[in-house]
DNA sequence: ATTTATTAACTGAACATTCATTTAATTAAA
DNA sequence: TTTAATTAAATGAATGTTCAGTTAATAAAT
């Protein structure tokens, strides 16, 4: 039987109030959420939100931590996925502007949450420990890479850099400047420079 | 003298209003940011400001639209000066990743603004209209170089946005995994990169 | 195996503060 | 004297948080 569990323990809460938030925060922006909206999202009363969390501040660090937790994950699942031998580098290239990789995230959530990190320093810190994990993968491959083929990189810490910049910029900007009809062409021009802008370094 | 003067009429007082909600904005975030902050730090009555707008939405959408112009004048005065002969490519390119380009406005105020895009149609429509413009402009530029050069490109349309693309992720995330030190010999690696990926378009 | 003690999950009500907004009145400039 | 700028006063709703209490699950003792 499905019926409402009433009593949950901490750790199936705690969870659930972040991803609660979250949601909260996409629907309604950073602006607009509230302790008290995610209680009654919930069904719970919002000072359990606070037993839980003691403030809104800790919460929203929480909430941080659980988005960049995920996107670490992801990283990992879909950088292994380039496993075929032959054109490696393209394909790696091309993760990071696939479908997969865009919808990784909500870019309303991204932006909410990147407006937050320049005056909550713990924000900041895990957004700079995330991007250091994720650099740390792209230079792992690329070294993997450049061993096996011919291809030579002078700094493949640099060339990771470059790449976060490429793809971030396309991610989060793309859709204000690129049609519908276009999406597609672009994407593919993009990966082109990248490899252009790449093998060049 | 420079006492100062009371009764201001709309002409001055509204756009001081916007100035003064995004320096709130800039301080407090987008969810600190309120109207009777902006009228606290002014000295005027909150409700001079529902005077003047109506409602909080209206006045963000003031905002946007002081920032855009704003930024649309940047756009004309940075883009303008590039005008020396012979590495015109290369210099139009190096705009965009320069400091005078990249402090144009505040990274915090332009991810609280990003974050309401998803959201408001208005601000998505104006950051559209941004875009739009200047990509015109940078059209326009190459067009004039390609045309002089020998050099030749497929879509002057497309280089202009690989070019927003890149310079976008650049200014607004290079901050979380490039260090202090490292910053100008990545900026020209970035420049490099970019004619790298444009002349090979 | 049943009672007892302890901990953890959760609610209720009240808190002072702030919020955006409305309506009416007042002041100064044209 | 008409018009525009500005404040005053008041609104109800929502904000985050405190505190004291209640209910349920768990562990220990009998």
């Amino acid at each position: 039987m499905d019926t409402i569990k009433k009593r949950q323990n901490a750790g199936v809460r705690k969870p659930d109030i972040v991803r609660n938030f979250y949601q909260v925060i996409l629907e309604e922006g950073i602006e607009g959420a509230s302790i008290g909206k995610v209680a009654k999202r919930m069904g719970i009363h919002p000072s359990l939100i606070i037993h839980y969390f003691q403030n809104k501040e800790n919460l929203i660090v929480a909430l941080v931590d659980y988005i960049i937790r995920r996107a670490g994950e992801i990283y990992r699942e879909l950088i292994v996925q380039s496993g075929d031998p032959g054109t490696r580098l393209r394909s790696l290239v091309a993760i990071f502007f696939s479908e997969a990789w865009y919808g990784m995230s909500d870019l309303g959530g991204d932006f909410a949450i990147l407006s937050l990190s320049g005056r909550e320093p713990r924000v900041d810190a895990r957004l700079r420990e995330m991007y250091a994990l994720l650099k740390q993968l792209i230079v792992g491959e690329l070294e993997k890479i450049f061993k096996e083929g011919g291809i030579t990189v002078r700094d493949p810490k640099r060339a990771a850099e470059i790449i976060i910049s490429m793809y971030e910029g396309y991610r989060h900007f793309k859709h204000f400047y690129i049609e519908e009809g276009d999406a597609e062409k672009f994407r593919e021009d993009m990966i082109a420079s990248a490899m252009a802008a790449l093998t060049n370094n």
